[in-house]
Formats: structure tokens, sequence, C-alpha cells
RNA sequence: GCCCGGGUGGCGAAAUGGGUAUACGUAGUCGACUUAAAAUCGAUGGCCCCCGCUGGGGGGCGUGUGGGUUCGAAUCCCACCCCGGGCACCA
């Protein structure tokens, strides 16, 4: 017998080669999948759906070793579902649009759908030749207009619904590139990620999509998400939801009513100043005509400059500023005084706040710096002989529970939780506030002066004022410009025959929103799309998305925790409240992927410790490279490159072919030709369903013939355990188990032989890739 | 400061409804094949001590640290140390 050598450059291409030509990966929306029913189910009964997906990828450049794994790690999940017996959806698409590719563009004049289209073949070209089992029938990029055609329809759907909004805000200016800069953009220094200038704030009207009005949803529709317990906490402190009350202040000497949000309202009675920030539009108001007038000028102009990093921290001395008035505290009639201070943030709460320096650090390093008096008002309960016989400072600032003190004498001695009910039910009483909830999360900002991305679809009109593009006039399409450069607005403005339109309401002349949306607006919905890609009618047939919708599997790097995560889950019941989907939640179970580093740091190319997908694929095979990585670690957890181990993944993966090529030769027909192919994620339609059956019956009839009992119970739990392990992750055990099983295997070659320990081993491998 | 993870051989790591700790791989060592190397195959494989002494056998200690529960703990409980990540003047 000549000696044969595992060739996975031989196997990999046949094999792709073959799955193109009969379009394997591809299901159909009606009804089950013809090509994944070769054992057949009840006549008639539909296989169970399954739609496993990882976060699309954002062509720049190309795919590097992140992708590997992520698409690695979901396409052994497919495949597993498909053995399974599911109809599984596995999609592929490109996150096109943004700033990279425009940057390029400002760099080399290069369009940036050019350089874009470019990456995306690259992309193309290396994920087929990994043999990752994608339905490349539904396959899109978010910048083509029969895309972005259906992401302005949306944004439309919202407008009209009242969730799109314009409005004006402070937002990050580079005074260099003069440009408005996507929080991202700016670095943590405060510092323009292209030409480090410091970034300014500016006041400009933007668009922004109210997310905060779905903060509890989000909020509590978590509990019930199969997600890493990690990224549900940071979604939960992102949206940071408060519980307590707002209470109202009247500044007496204007007349007007200034509500506090405050989640401790049993301290009012220990409230001795009020504190209003920067932004807050009344401050100059306030201060007019007060000696302090030029004061808080001066401060308030110096805050606004301030970059975020100087402002938040902490550490930092207080500072402020009297405002010259007074409020009244409306539990106990109190005129106290009105400061500005810049640790009081305006885009929480209300922007103003009731300061009780005994019981909040903030408000006591204020009261300290300015000298305002501090009156404690809770005292922990085991201490309280000793504060009322003295009645220092020590211990404050007291932020614990005990009792209420200095108070009237309905409240006084009262738990302070108690109380907190209490004083909010007195208020309520008497229209002095009210319980009331509070969310750290912010509308989303969505409007970016910036070329490459969606048109926001909406025209200005001299008559009309606003007025959104007609459906029928969608893709409002991207204009192709010379000059990139943003010049202080978008780069579109330059395009004066496409800015200058008429209006569709009453045919006078208009000028479109130069602005594009920003990215993550792209990808909050591309899910839906993969569901009915080729659909020139509408975004999708609400038929397709209740078959394959929500997602089963979702796999992506946590770095998404937040924002995509969210923006997704927010669009998901957006469209649910109107009509246009009948699910609350996109992703039903979350996987998030670690980082592979190299050496022990994260892999860059100024480190030059990159390892470039391509020459592994080229030099090992990809089924190599495939189950190196996830053999590698646990894939929810960061692992580091090892060379060594990829010789290791080879070395297992050769002994695997020439163990099923003698096997071949010896004419276990069947079970060596789903081994050739094993490796290389075969298709379904010979291994799938019959091969665990295969396993069982075999094993009665080769038991008689005498197999060694123990290594066919082996056999049985390395398939119990590799399915096992897939349910949970857990790859690289799984491949263990099959190794050792192939150890084994290997000791006994004679046995190894029979039918049934084939298909056994051909099974338990043929489940992992 | 608050909230999540996580600490097991030289290395990546298995094993957690308590029950042979270190599966599997890798590095290492020894051997087979070879003129040699590569490739391949086989053996070995926590630390310490003792006996035997080319094959082998026995004992002790071992899962970040210190306690606890238990016949029995990597696993459960308490306290602490260290590492990684997220949030952070959020009233």
């Amino acid at each position: 017998m000549a000696e044969r050598r595992y060739d996975p450059h031989e196997i990999e291409p046949r094999w792709q080669a073959l799955w193109a030509r009969e379009r394997t990966w591809e299901v159909s929306n009606e009804g089950a999948d013809p090509r994944s029913d070769g054992r057949g189910g009840a006549a008639g009964a539909r296989a169970p759906k399954s739609y496993v997906l990882e976060m699309l990828p954002y062509p720049s450049g190309e795919p590097h070793i992140g992708h590997l794994k992520v698409y690695s790690v979901g396409d052994a999940i497919a495949h597993f579902h498909r053995r399974l017996g599911a109809r599984v959806l596995h999609p592929m698409g490109y996150d096109a649009f943004g700033l990279p590719a425009e940057n390029h563009a400002i760099k080399t004049g290069v369009h940036p759908r050019d350089s874009t289209a470019e990456s995306i073949a690259s992309f193309q070209r290396q994920f087929r030749s990994w043999g990752i089992s994608i339905d490349w029938s539904r396959e899109f990029a978010t910048c083509e207009p029969s895309y972005y055609r259906w992401t302005q329809w949306i944004f439309l759907e919202l407008f009209r619904a009242g969730l799109a909004y314009r409005k004006e805000a402070a937002v990050k200016w580079c005074p260099k590139d003069q440009t408005v800069l996507a929080n991202e953009q700016v670095d943590a220094e405060g510092r323009c990620e292209r030409c480090g200038a410091l970034v300014e704030v500016k006041q400009l009207e933007q668009w922004f999509l109210r997310i905060t009005d779905y903060a509890e949803r989000l909020l509590g529709d978590l509990d019930a998400l199969e997600w890493p317990e990690h990224v549900k906490t940071m979604q939960r402190n992102w949206i940071g939801r408060s519980e307590g009350a707002e209470v109202i202040f009247r500044c007496e000497e204007l007349g007007i009513d200034y509500p506090v949000f405050t989640t401790r309202p049993d301290t009012l009675f220990g409230a001795t100043f009020f504190v209003m920030a920067p932004e807050h539009p009344d401050v100059m108001r306030l201060a007019h005509a007060t000696p302090y007038e030029h004061a808080v000028h001066d401060y308030v102009n110096h805050a606004l400059t301030e970059t975020n990093e100087e402002r938040g921290n902490a550490e930092k001395p207080k500072t402020g500023v009297p405002l010259g008035r007074t409020v009244t505290n409306p539990v106990n009639g109190e005129q106290i005084p009105m400061y500005v201070a810049d640790y009081v943030l305006m885009e929480y709460g209300t922007g103003a706040i009731m300061a009780v320096p005994a019981h909040d650090e903030r408000d006591y390093a204020f009261a300290r710096a300015f000298d305002l008096p501090v009156r404690r008002v809770i005292a922990p309960r085991d201490a309280l002989d000793t504060v009322e016989a003295a009645p220092g400072e020590d211990g404050l600032p007291f932020v614990g529970d005990g009792v209420l003190i200095n108070a009237p004498d309905e409240f006084d001695g009262m738990d302070n939780r108690e109380a907190l009910g209490a004083i909010v039910a007195w208020l309520d009483r008497e229209g002095k506030g009210h319980a009331s909830v509070n969310y750290r999360l912010r509308d989303w900002l969505v409007s970016r002066q910036r070329y490459w991305g969606a048109p926001i679809p909406i025209l200005y009109c001299e008559s009309c004022g606003m007025v959104p593009v007609p459906d029928d006039q969608l893709p409002v399409e991207l204009p192709d410009i010379e000059d990139y450069t943003p010049k202080g607005r978008s780069p579109l403005a330059a395009a004066e025959d496409w800015v200058n339109t008429t209006c569709p309401k009453c045919g006078g002349s208009a000028r479109r929103e130069t602005d594009t949306m920003d990215t993550f607006v792209d990808s909050s919905w591309y899910f839906l799309r993969y569901c009915d890609a080729r659909n020139e009618h509408a975004a999708w047939d609400p038929a397709a998305l209740r078959e394959w919708m929500p997602v089963d599997q979702y796999i992506g790097g946590v770095e998404h925790a937040i924002l995509h995560l969210m923006y997704a889950r927010f669009f998901t019941k957006a469209l649910a409240d109107l009509g246009h989907l009948d699910f609350q939640e996109p992703f039903q179970a979350l996987f998030t992927q670690g980082m592979v580093t190299k050496d022990g740091a994260k892999m860059s190319k100024s480190r030059g410790n990159v390892v470039s997908p391509a020459s592994i694929v080229e030099r090992y095979g990809a089924d190599t490279a495939r189950c190196y990585i996830l053999f590698i670690a646990p894939p929810d957890q960061d692992a580091d490159w090892s060379d060594d181990g990829v010789e290791g993944m080879h070395r297992f993966l050769s002994r695997l072919w020439r163990l099923s090529a003698v096997l071949a030769e010896r004419g276990d027909g069947g079970a060596a030709d789903g081994w050739s192919g094993a490796g290389s994620g075969e298709a379904g339609t010979r291994v799938a369903g019959g091969a665990g059956e295969g396993a069982h019956a075999g094993a009665g009839e080769t038991a008689r013939e005498g197999v060694d009992l123990e290594l066919l119970r082996k056999a049985h739990w390395a398939i119990d355990k590799v399915s096992t392990d897939l349910r949970r992750f857990a790859f690289n055990t799984a491949i263990a188990a099959v190794m050792e099983l192939l150890n084994e295997c290997s000791r006994l070659r004679e046995q190894a032989s029979t039918p049934a320990l084939s298909f056994a081993l051909c099974t338990a491998a043929s489940l992992l890739f």
C-alpha cells in the first residue's frame, strides 16, 4: 500500500468547489430544504429551524485572526445544528459604511466604494477558502443602495412614529478638521483620533433616536435572554436605572420651579444648598443682574471648553460660583443658596441637584470648599446617642442607613428607608414632588457629518419645513464627490446638484439633509434582512421573519456588549411596536468569544506579532487553522497563539486522515467517505442524521463479532461528550474526546476497522467541523 | 470606589447537583524506523522522600492564602491576597 499523506490543499478545494457547485449551504424560505432531508423525517414534517449568526465583519483590508475565530466558532455550531437535523440559516454580509474607508479616501482619493469592494472581495475569497458553510445567496453589503434603501425606510418609520427627532445638542467638534466627531472618534485624552487636536464642545442641531423610551423594556427583557451574565450586567449598568423622586425647588425671586431628581428624598431636611450644571439653560438668566454675573459667565465658559477627561475626574477639587439667588426647600421652607458647579451633569436627571453635604461625598466636598453649612439628618442606629449628645461632623459624610434626626416630629426617629417613602408621599400630597425613576441611558445621536454612510432621507422645504422623502423615492443615493475632506459640514453639502431638489409636497425648492447615519444604524437590523435578502418590495416579508427569527445563536466580540447589542434590541422593539415584527428580542442566545493574543499581547502591526489567517491556511490548510483556534482554549476566553499548537493540530488531522485512508483501503467505504470530508466540514448530506444511528445499529452487530466492548463504550462516550460540549461551546474538550478515541483506535487498528467504530469516530469528528 | 470574570504541572488547559486531581494537546525525556535528518510510530510524564535499583514498588505533600462544613472539597461556606475586564462626580 502506497504511503499517502494528508494533503489539505488537495482535499479542501475539492470540497469547496463541490459546495459552491451544489450550493450546499443555501436554505430556502419555503418549507424544508430539499437538500437536508436525505434521511427524511416523517413525511411532511418540517425540520426545526436554527438561525446561527456571527456579527458581520467590517471589511477593511484582509480578515484577521479574530475573524477566523468567530467564524470558526459559528461554523462549528451551524454544522452541529445541521447534524441535529435542523435547517440552518447561516448567512454573511458586510458592515461596509464607515470611517476607515472614508479616511482612506481622504488620504488616497480612492472612492470608498472601490476600496470597500476590494476588501469585500478579499473577505469573500478567504471565507470560501476557510470552507465556512455560508448561504451566499443572502449576501449583501450595507453600503449597497438595495440595502440602505431599507435603512432609510426604517429611519422614516421611526421619524413618523416620533422616535427620530432633531434637537440641538452639545457635540464633539474638532477645530482642525472642522467636523463633528463621534464619541468613538475622540481618544481618552479628548483629542481627535485623526489629527490629535483638542476636541471642543459645540451646540449643534443633530438627529437623535429615542432609545430612552425603551429603557425600561431594554432592562426588563434582559432577564429572559441566554446571554453571558457580564454582558447583561454591562447593559444594566449602561441603562442605569435609579429609583427616587422628583422634588420641586422654587426660586421665588424669579418665580421659576426647578425640579431635581434624587435617590435620597429621605435626606431632604439636610439640603443646605442647590447646584446647577454649567450647561443648564437658565444659569445666565439666574445670575443676570446679580453681583456674580461676570463670575458665572467666566465659569460657564471655562467649564464648557474643558475636556470630559478634566471635568470627569472625581478627584479634582470642587469648583463653582454662586448664582446670587436662592430656592425654597419644599419640606421646610428654608431659603438655600444656588450655585453653578461642573460636578453637576446636565445630561443626568434635570441638570440641577439639591445638595445634602452631610450624606453625599461630592456635596460634602463642595460644602467644605465653600464653607457651606452641613446638617446631619441621618444617624446610624447604634450610634444614635453619641451623635445626639455631641452633634459634631464626625463620620460625615454618612451615606449608610439609619434613623432620621433633626427632622420634624412627624419623621424624626423614623428609619430612613421608611421615611423615604413617607416623605415622597407627603411631597405628592402637597404637589411638591413625586416618585420617579431615572435612567443613565441617553438618546442615540445618529447624525454624522460624514460622506460614507446612508444619507438621512429628509428634505428641508422653504414652505413646508422638514419633509420625509416619500417611500417611492428611496433610496436617497449617495452622490459621487471628489473631495471627502470635512469642512465644518457634511462633505455631501458640496454636491449642489444633489442637495438642491424639489419638495414632494408642494413642488417648491428644497434642500436635502446632508448628514449621514451612524453605521450602527446599518447594523441594527441586518439580521432581519438576511431572512429575506432579495426582497425588492419591502425590507422583509413578515412571513420570512416568522420562519427564521429570532437568531438562535449569536456570536461576536464582547466589545459590542453595549452599543451594537443595545441598538439592535432597541430597533427590534421599536419595529415590533410599529407592527413590522412580532417578537421582542433579536438574539435569544449570545456567545462572546475571547481575543487571540500573541506572546501575551494583542496582535498589532506596530508590535509585529500579527498572525495572518491566510498564511496559516496556506501552510497547513483551513481545517488545521480552524480546529486549532477552537482547541486553543475555551473560545469565550482570551487565548495566546502558539505555532507549536498549530503543528500539533495538523498532526492530529494527519493521523485522523491516515486512519481513514487505511479503513478505506480495507473496504469500509461508507465510513471513509465521511472521514475524508469530515475535516473539511463535509456536507450533512452523507453523514448527518444517519451517522449516529449507524453507530448504534453497528454496535450490536460488532459486539457479536467480539469487538472490544471497552472501545465501543468509549466511542459512544466520545459522541455523547462531543455533542454535550458543543452545546456548551467547549470545543477544546470536544476535540480532546475525539483525539482520545483516535488514540484508542490507533492502538487497536484491527478493531478500529469495524464499521461500528469507524462510524462512531466519523460521527464524533464530523460533529465538530 | 462600585459591578462582573478568573487563579489547577514548563505551557494551553480538563474535571464543579462533592467521590481516583492534572483528561487531551504542547514542550521535554527515552526508544523504534533511518547512513542521517524530517516525517511517522511507541513509551514516559505534578513535587518530595524511601526501598529496589537497566524492568519495578512504597510513603508523604499537592488545585492563590488562611480557616470551616464533610467519611471525603479544585468543587460548598467565611475571610483575605493577586490578576483581567467593565462602569465611574449618575445626585
